[in-house]
DNA sequence: GCATTAACAGCCG
DNA sequence: CGGCTGTTAATGC
């Protein structure tokens, strides 16, 4: 259980719903912190909650059968997951390590399903987040063809700064080079060289502890 | 060769 | 001081 006031700085969703939405959502959520390296959940875990990310850095990912780690995903703080797996009521599909420590919100099933048979607002903001996310996907597809690092480093920040998926994420993101190699499948070496390609681009300026981008689109659609 | 690891000096907070 | 950054040297595939 927590306040709504709390509910409504971590969850952007919260807002648009009912004063009796919102208590039902608050009633089910709790919260759990994960330290640096250790997994939310795992591949074919049956997961009980939607989640939603309050602070820290979350790498989706799974490993292949030859050992290889193979991140889809970061997921910064303010994004909601898991939903595909709660509706369906199936396994985990990836893994979730938490790259520093982080604070998880976890709602109930129960909840969530309750919240998606009763709330128009809810709905509103589910429709909007899956179609967001096939768009993520078809673009994964269509540029099928194998990026160079930087472009997969471009990739993986403009997904991290989503205005659909995270809305209150504006432009600076806080990660270190090393968090954005392990995003990547970089070294931390080769994430600096690839960062500073980026910059000279003009697509982002690097700072202490982060970086701040200047042009997301740019990101997104960057090769070579 | 290329990318990754190791090592280190400089810088920022 | 501790953590992060940028660079170079060594190492492994």
């Amino acid at each position: 259980m927590i306040s709504e006031d709390y509910l409504v700085k971590i969850a952007f969703w919260a807002s648009d719903l009912t004063a009796d939405e919102r208590a039902r959502a608050c009633k089910g959520i709790t919260e759990k912190t994960l330290t640096k390296g250790s997994y939310l959940c795992h591949r074919g875990d049956r997961v009980e909650y939607w989640m939603g990310l309050v602070s820290g850095l979350l790498r989706l990912g799974t490993v292949t059968n030859m050992g290889k780690a193979v991140t889809m995903a970061g997921l910064p703080p303010g994004e909601w997951f898991g939903e595909g797996s709660v509706l369906k009521n199936e396994p985990r599909r990836y893994d979730l390590l938490a790259l520093r420590e982080c604070r998880v919100a976890l709602m109930q099933r129960v909840t969530f399903l309750w919240l998606f048979e009763n709330s128009v607002a809810f709905n509103r903001f589910l429709v909007r987040q899956f179609n967001e996310r096939l768009g993520q996907f078809i673009g994964l597809v269509e540029n099928d063809r194998a990026l160079e690092a930087p472009a997969r480093l471009a990739r993986g920040i403009a997904w991290l700064l989503n205005p659909v998926l995270n809305p209150g994420a504006g432009d600076y993101l806080a990660i270190n080079q090393e968090e954005i190699g392990l995003l990547s499948g970089l070294s931390r070496q080769a994430a600096n060289r690839a960062l500073q390609v980026l910059e000279k681009r003009g697509l982002i300026t690097i700072e202490h502890g982060g970086i701040r981008v200047r042009d997301r689109d740019g990101l997104q659609t960057f090769e070579d």
